[in-house]
DNA sequence: GTTACCGTTGACCGAAAGGTTAGCCGGGCA
DNA sequence: TGCCCGGCTAACCTTTCGGTCAACGGTAAC
């Protein structure tokens, strides 16, 4: 390369402590994601890295640990609020709302996405606390949906009489289907857009082959 | 139990070649279904198999070897026609009765499932040909959707007007949604009952909370 | 009895895994 | 100046991995 590393050391010219840490932390996180635990060795992560293999231990006493910190930072993103985005709709579009942001949320981080289902579904012994976190977020989606679907229905908003309880476990099964499958095919016979109009249909009794905001 | 095995070798006295065969298959399918490819060693199948390492590469030129063979085995129950059983419904029955299929046979296959979905999120790389059959079997189920779904929709028994093909896969997807919350969290708020009630609704506008085996 | 083959095995191999250790280097501080 | 200590590494350790090999016992054909 053209840049050397004896040019004279003004700022950022000395490595920090941190600065290898998160290195090591960046490149975990493509491998383990992208390869799996298993499949990764710690010399491929040294490699990818451009560390020695001891400096990782250093930093980590083992590989769970290793693996551990790099599922608590993949798992930032998906802490984020919905309740102050949407607050000032009424239900129906409460629900609506929260079904396309699912199904966005789930577009933009569908390789995460898609790595955390996987390590759920292989070893669970390896990811315990990914487990409950992941159920933790889950539970509060949920209880949102719970709760809009009962004053939506509250307010005959609704077309049929449902279990709200129950109404919610439906409709977030039909979202996490639409999930794998945009795992599985990318993009296939059904879209966002058609999900929801699958939802309004269903929920709220909508008879338009193409309802919404159209604009063509 | 009673049964001696030293009985004198009367007829199934002597192994087959086909016994010690078959005994590794069964071995590696309860190891590579329950931990994995990457994570079940050659020595733990033979242990597991009473048999030496080497018979097992005897049988089987590679560990991949050992492993399609395993997928292929695992495969075979999902191979079953549906058609016979519902001819004779009319399309609505046919459709529930469909639903009621899918959600029993993931439940009772659960755990092969589990591991099908697990492998093929994790690396698709060695399961390309389960993929394809996966894709194959799912394709001909969805087919069955659509036509079905047409031929309601033709006749006016649902509610809605809308695209089968958008329908069908929104219904899998919905199915799908249902397999994986029964797969993390057996028994949810929604069983399969409950779930079928929340397609009559959708579909058919059927309005009741509870509604059962309702034929008028 | 000899031969030939099939199913089977223990011993072995090089490679790679996760992890350890002794020690290098350079800046802060007495 | 000299020592210490945090960041960092090359080399090494042990274990286990997928896979090979020479050879053994038994049966069937000759």
């Amino acid at each position: 390369m053209g840049s050397q590393e004896k040019a004279p050391a003004a700022a950022e010219a000395r490595p920090q402590p941190q600065d290898s840490r998160d290195e090591i932390l960046k490149a975990a996180m493509r491998l383990f994601a992208s390869r799996g635990f298993h499949e990764t060795s710690m010399s491929e992560v040294a490699r990818e890295a451009h560390v020695s293999k001891a400096l990782i231990f250093w930093h980590f006493k083992t590989k769970e640990e290793l693996f551990l910190a790099v599922l608590t930072r993949l798992l930032e993103p998906y802490f984020i609020d919905f309740a102050e985005e949407a607050s000032a709709l009424d239900e129906r579009a409460q629900i609506i709302k929260l079904v396309e942001f699912y199904l966005h949320f789930v577009r933009e981080n569908a390789s995460s996405v898609r790595f955390f289902l996987a390590q759920m579904l292989h070893d669970q012994s390896l990811s315990e606390g990914l487990n409950d976190q992941v159920l933790k977020l889950y539970g509060g989606f949920r209880a949102m949906l719970v709760e809009l679907l009962g004053r939506a229905q509250a307010k005959g908003l609704c077309t049929h009489r449902f279990v709200p309880d129950a109404a919610a476990s439906f409709l977030l099964s039909a979202l996490n289907g639409l999930m794998i499958e945009q795992l599985f095919v990318g993009n296939s016979a059904i879209d966002s857009e058609g999900a929801v109009v699958m939802v309004g249909q269903w929920l709220f009794g909508d008879d338009q082959a193409s309802s919404g905001p159209r604009r063509d």
